[in-house]
DNA sequence: CGAGTATGTTACCGATCAGTACCTAAACGT
DNA sequence: ACGTTTAGGTACTGATCGGTAACATACTCG
């Protein structure tokens, strides 16, 4: 089949004439995600990316180097949608919220059936792997900026609030590959209702303008 | 070094004059969650029971034969826990809810660093695997108990809040793994005032002891 | 005792896997 | 044109792993 296709510039997502070490990193993402690090071998690799072992043993130096390039990727993209969510929504924290749960709410809708790859890689990786601490750290930081938007909204308790969303937001995803009827399914109704009655109303949130962090309610 | 202690007959717990199947189960127990499905091999197992591949080719017919038993295992003690809590409580709901959570919050403060032993598993299994469904229902079956309780103590919408509280549970148990100080962590206290403000205040158990006002779930 | 059974021990097979050596072909800038 | 770099291909090594064969030993129970 053509895999150069007729412009050639074009930033063609799927298509494989790519350089080699992105092919390498897109099929590693999904098969490593689909059927877990462990059971997945360079080869298959390789052989996903186009490529053969040669060419992935250039570009990373061990599995356990394609493994942390991996969760680099999984978790720069996270922040990248993080981002993305706060600049959509200048200073208006409410927005983001729900512009937070609206992404989550896509992420269910698309097919996830093998929930979060970054809390999947973490079980499977060894305390001392490098790329444990990558995670550890990326899920330690979105919780933290959960923390941070709802004080920002002026929330009650927004520390409570925020170990909850998250919580249930973890929970969801690893639940999740126990079937897709689950409680899984209903998340982002209980996330919706979750900012709803933890709202605060003495604090209308119509002007954007104060991205202050003076403001600490609590 | 002597493994046959003074008393013969004693259940010993932790002593490896049992019968090697039942050694074989132990060890296979404490590898594949301390490190994992994939990363224990059948000799460190058998090496740890104090046996050989042999014997543990004897009492399981292959590698995928033995984790089915280990899952087996784990999922029948947490149905005798739960059963355990009920015989305990006997006509009471509400006691045996709270016995629940006292079960839970005993299960974070005792050694729980690598989460739950089930959803481990399920992470690194894959779909065809015939432990995966003894999971998935597991799972199923315990959010299936933890609504029924609630509704048999008449808790306000008790589909949503076994919802919640189950995903919480799942999401504390994922999340321990990125560090104890996170918001796992909390999770108990999360799980009272659930219980305490989702608790229905028109249909006493024993007294007339309204909990809460109204509709804030969380 | 003796026969049958459960267990221990060693050695091995075949497959897979991470990682490498070596060579060849294309792309590229000068 | 040229040399350099990058990528593709093949074949290999060494180790590990799941699983088995064959034999030796211990235990049990009639």
């Amino acid at each position: 089949m053509n895999t150069t296709q007729s412009n050639g510039t074009r930033k063609a997502c799927d298509l494989a004439a790519r350089p080699p070490r992105e092919r390498i990193l897109l099929a590693a993402r999904d098969l490593f995600y689909r059927h877990g690090l462990h059971t997945v071998g360079v080869d298959a690799i390789a052989e996903a990316a186009l490529t053969n072992k040669m060419t992935l043993y250039r570009h990373f130096k061990s599995k356990d180097d394609l493994i942390v390039a991996y969760i680099q990727q999984l978790a720069s993209e996270g922040d990248e949608v993080w981002e993305r969510i706060f600049s959509e929504n200048p200073g208006d924290p409410q927005k983001r919220l729900d512009a937070w749960v609206d992404f989550v709410e896509e992420v269910f809708s698309n097919k996830l059936e093998r929930g979060c790859a970054l809390a999947n890689a973490a079980v499977e990786l060894d305390s001392e792997h490098p790329a444990k601490a990558l995670i550890e750290s990326y899920k330690r930081r979105k919780r933290g900026q959960l923390e941070k938007l709802f004080k920002d909204a002026r929330y009650h308790d927004p520390r409570l609030l925020a170990d909850e969303v998250f919580l249930l937001f973890e929970g969801a995803r690893i639940n999740i590959q126990c079937g897709k009827r689950g409680p899984a399914s209903r998340v982002v109704q209980m996330l919706r209702k979750l900012l709803a009655s933890g709202r605060r109303r003495n604090r209308p949130e119509g002007n954007a303008k104060s991205e202050r962090r003076n403001d600490t309610a609590l």
